[in-house]
DNA sequence: AAATTAATTAAACATTTGTTTGATTTTAAT
DNA sequence: ATTAAAATCAAACAAATGTTTAATTAATTT
C-alpha cells in the first residue's frame, strides 16, 4: 500500500499524538485538528481509527530495510563486528523512531489490537531468528561461548535501550548535562549507550570483560 | 490514606483492567461492573476516574519498604552482595506486582497525569541517590571500577527485566517450555533473569566476567 | 467544455463517556 | 426504638466519542 502525501500528513500527525496520549487517549478530531484536516477526512481515507492504526504500523514497520540479514551473509566481517553492528542499527532506529517507538510500547503493554500484536511477534520472531543464526555462526567459529540465552541477551538490548530512551532527559538532568546543546547531548547519549550494550554483549557472548 | 475493603476492591479491579486496557481504554462502568458495584460508587469513594488512578499509585508505591535504605547500612554484607539482593528485590516485585508494573509503564509513556509522573521520578531519584552510595562505597573499598554510569546500569536492570516480563509468553513458547507448570516456569524464568542480570552488572561495576 | 471522479466540508448520527442527582436501603450511634 | 450517617442504587446529565451523510468544491478525464 502507498498513502499520498495528505494521508502521510494525517498518519504523522496521528503517531506523534498516539505516543504522547496514547491510542484511546487521542480523539480522531485532536488528529484531524492538529493535521489541519475535516474530521472525515480520516474515515474517507482509513476507514476507522484503528485503521489509522494499522496504517502507521504498515507505513513505519514496512519499510524497515533488514540490513540485518545482509548482514549475516558478510564473510569479511568477525560475528563480534556483526553484532556490535547490529546494536548500533537498533539504537538508530529507536532514536529516529522515537515517537513510533512509543506507540509500539503502548500497543504491547495493553495487548488490545491482535492484528498488531502479531504483526509485532513476527518481526519479533524473524530478529530472534537471525540473531541465533549469528550466534551459531561464532560458537562454530569458536569465538562464542556455548551456553547463550539469545532472547534474554535480546531483552537486555531492547529493554536498556528502550528504558534509557524513555528517561533521556532524567538522564540528562542527573548528569548535569543540561547546559550543552541538543544535538550534541544526543551523540553523547547514543555513544554511551552503544559502548555500554556493546560491552555487555560480549560478556554474554564471551565470557570476556 | 487508608482504603476500606470496597474501595481496595474497586482498586484491584481498576488495576487489572488498566493493566489490560490502558487508563483510557478502561471506563467506570467497566471497572464499576467487573468490581460488582455500582457506578456512582467511584465518584463516591474516590472522586473521579483520575483520582481512582492516584489511588492506586498511593496504594502501591507508598507500601514500598524501603529494605534497600536499610541494606546499605549492613556491615555484614560485601556491596557485590548488597547489588545482587538489589537485583533480585527489584525482580520480586515487578513480578509480583505484573499488573501494577503495566500500569505503570502505560503511565509512563503517555506523560500525561503529571501528579503521577512527579511521584515516580521521585522514587527514581531516591533509589538511584541510595545505589550511588551503594557504588561509591564499594569504590572506596576497592572492589568497584572508578568510572561507573549508575543510570545506564540501573537502565539496564528495569528495562531488562520489563522487557523480560512483557514478553514471557514470547520466551516461554521461544524456549520449547509450554509443557511445564506455570509456577515452576515462573521460578526458571526468574533464576535464570536474576543470574543474567547479576553477571552483567558485575562486569559493569568490576570490569571481571 | 462537459462529464466524471476525487476531495473536502458542516452537520447530524447514535453511543459511550465521566459524573451527579435524589431517592432508598443499610449500618451505626444514641 | 429513634436518629443520624454511610452506602447503594437507577436514572439522568451534558459532553465527547467514532462514524456517516449529503452537499459542495476541486481535480481529472473524456
Amino acid at each position: 500500500m502507498d498513502f499520498n502525501d495528505k494521508q502521510i500528513q494525517i498518519i504523522d500527525t496521528a503517531e506523534r499524538l498516539f505516543a504522547e496520549r496514547g491510542f484511546d487517549g487521542t480523539s480522531v478530531r485532536d488528529i484531524a485538528d492538529e493535521a489541519g484536516v475535516n474530521v472525515a477526512m480520516i474515515s474517507y481515507y482509513f476507514g476507522s481509527k484503528e485503521k489509522l492504526m494499522e496504517a502507521l504500523f504498515e507505513l513505519r514497520v514496512g519499510t524497515v530495510k533488514l540490513r540485518v540479514e545482509a548482514l549475516i551473509k558478510d564473510e569479511s566481517l568477525t560475528p563480534i563486528e556483526k553484532v556490535n553492528m547490529l546494536i548500533d542499527e537498533h539504537i538508530d532506529r529507536i532514536m529516529q523512531k522515537q515517537c513510533f517507538h512509543k506507540v509500539m510500547v503502548g500497543v504491547l503493554v495493553t495487548n488490545k489490537n491482535p492484528a498488531i500484536l502479531k504483526a509485532a511477534n513476527k518481526v519479533k520472531l524473524r530478529n530472534a531468528a537471525v540473531v541465533s543464526e549469528l550466534i551459531k555462526d561464532g560458537q562454530k567459529k569458536g569465538v562464542f561461548k556455548k551456553k547463550i540465552d539469545v532472547l534474554l541477551m535480546l531483552n537486555t538490548m531492547v529493554g536498556t535501550v528502550s528504558q534509557s530512551f524513555m528517561s533521556q532527559d532524567y538522564y540528562r538532568e542527573f548528569n548535569n548535562q543540561l547546559d550543552i546543546p541538543d544535538e550534541e547531548f544526543q551523540l553523547i547519549f547514543k555513544r554511551r549507550l552503544s559502548i555500554h550494550i556493546k560491552t555487555l554483549f560480549k560478556v554474554i557472548l564471551t565470557n570476556e570483560a
